[in-house]
DNA sequence: TATGAATGAGATTTCATTCAT
DNA sequence: GATGAATGAAATCTCATTCAT
């Protein structure tokens, strides 16, 4: 599942299921490694940066990772993880169809809301050419794709979701808008709630923009 | 309207009305540096890559750029001016505003898929922090939201529209969408025709997802 | 006292009552500049060059110095703190004013000798414009003036100079009566003893070119 | 005499009686070359500097200079002529030998007042290893040696000259005493008259700083 | 394991000089 | 003769990575 478990026995050997010190280091740079990638962007951020911010020496970084990208790379693993993890149960929570929806775009916009980092890291990596992370972004692509076409064939079982629709250009048609809610929140310095975008969002998705006589409610 | 007229006035004094072969030398390097951008991202691109694709000089460069930062900057002012009227264009050739909708989605599809370089800069750098085009991004970003919010006013008198939008999203929602679709047709290196995608978005924009027993048809 | 312990605390933390060998580093590379400085004047070094003679790789240089222009003001520093406790040793082992000049002449004249190196570039960079040693240079001026002010004020109290003399003028005259003698021999590629110059010139400084009837002896 | 009558004949070979628009040219080029030093010492001067303050383009500097360093050469050849012809007037136009010192001294200080660029330059250069104007630096050295070796030996002649002086560091006291003035002169930001310094230096030369019963007056 | 000094390849930028016009 | 665009060598400085301790 994590090729890095193979590329670092060593490292990472005891890195599950061993609750030492050493383990806490390598969550350390991660976080550090969020932090500084976020304020600069990875290619100007430098090991030095992050040894510093994580309170480690330079040469100890790689120990516990291959090389700069490979920071970048399980960045990703990680957080992907946990993340469609969350996305997951917010999906299982929601009784309906639409709930379903309403509850994965809410826990979203939640969860990167909570980590500004990790939505820094991810919305500029996701749109670069030759990027480091492709593997870990077609998983996370493709786990999305996932969730939505799940809630998508249920909606069209019970008739809340129209039939003919294309599910690729829908799963686009959602992450999109919301990726770019979340970027125009982050270029906005964070000055109002994110998440309490789910609902016009959700009123879009759902709605559209066009005007008909009699419609649904969320 | 352009400032580096003024940066650099014996490089480009001749920019406009001559046709010697110096005259290209500029727009070269231009495509050069897009191709370079595209192909390995702004900071891991170099001025000598960038030279020897425009087949000059590495100091050559120095004669119509500021630096490096500035080559990105100029790249963006030029498409942006380019681009926004093309946009403009293709808003003022429809006739209602669904029509105008439509018309620009398919004109902003067919300029980026013409244009895949340009595509991959401008998706790269829209979603970087401490981007060097923070100032071309704004202004770009404010044209597209004058641009949706004319059409969606004008659809929201005619009843077209519904009215309660909030354009701000509506704006994020439709440019979102648009620009993921973009980086999915970008990503899947070209293998289909992106700009057919317009009636399917544009069936999206306006209906959502969620089902109706009567609707509008584009 | 030394702005530049701060500037490099890990670099220089060792720097004092550390015997190993990366001690000297710093050291060496502080003579190799001073080699290559007075062999080509300091705008004519390269970086190269002196971790070449310093026995060093280019980065390294910049473990112990913020930049090239670093180099020369530490090097300034040090050679001021060295020389000027000498001068005043010098100074202080003398027991009449005249002697206390003849020490002071002799030991300038006798260090210069000694450290061609610091000759050079301290004749060189003491008279650029625009220096990048400015601040050490007029802590260095000071320093001499004062010296000199003292013995002249003492010989003024007990009858052996003049009193009518104007201080900063007698610092000139003297400073580049020696400066002179010192460039004059660097230029002759040091064929004789610049030290043996201390009794003609102070029998110019004290008697000037005049004849007069009686004159006092050294 | 000047050498460089033959290493750029046909700029040069008009230079000389002909009172053309281009003659004017090499004597822009020149004095924009010493404001340009003299501001920014030789190896940070540009020659497109020199050529924009001259209002002449880049290359026309190489019609009238072999290259960069020629400049520095033909400019020291043109004052070292010009100044030592005024340095022989003044001497030769005094009575006694300490007159004739004291119009030299005057004479010297007020060329380098009435020229800072050209005070700047001299300085600067004088004092540089493998100079570039070496050699006519060191026809300069003779002619002031010259000069004042001439005058001491009428002196000692007529008696009012001590005859045990070593004349070679006779002219370094009073050639070092003089430039060390003009240096703190033009460290001073000029703000005082420079040659109002003459009668106290020829004080220091005549009489030294020592005190004795019975003195000489000027 | 952990450290951090050392390395040196590589990036940007400058600028003296050339040469076609 | 005069121009100034073009060149490309060379300089400074950065930083991912290594390795002796």
């Amino acid at each position: 599942m994590n090729e890095h478990s193979f590329i670092l026995p060593s490292a990472r050997r005891w890195a599950i299921g061993d609750r030492n010190k050493n383990n806490d280091k390598y969550k350390r740079i991660l976080e550090a490694a969020a932090k500084i990638f976020a304020d600069l962007g990875f290619h100007q951020s430098t090991i030095s940066q992050i040894a510093k911010t994580a309170g480690v020496a330079d040469g100890t970084i790689y120990l516990y990772f291959k090389n700069k990208d490979d920071i970048l790379v399980q960045f990703f693993s990680d957080k992907t993880r946990q993340v469609f993890h969350r996305f997951k149960e917010a999906v299982d929570s929601g009784d309906t169809p639409v709930e379903k929806l309403r509850n994965l775009i809410h826990r979203h916009l939640w969860e990167f809301q909570r980590d500004p980092n990790m939505a820094i890291v991810y919305l500029a990596e996701t749109r670069r050419k030759n990027r480091v992370v492709e593997k870990q972004i077609r998983t996370m692509s493709k786990m999305y794709f996932d969730l939505v076409a799940e809630i998508m064939e249920q909606g069209q079982q019970d008739g809340t979701i129209r039939r003919e629709l294309y599910l690729g250009l829908v799963k686009r048609f959602i992450l999109g808008s919301v990726d770019e809610a979340i970027n125009t929140w982050l270029h906005s310095e964070g000055q109002y709630d994110l998440s309490s975008m789910t609902d016009p969002l959700m009123d879009l998705f759902i709605r559209g923009i066009g005007n008909t006589p009699s419609r649904n409610t969320l």
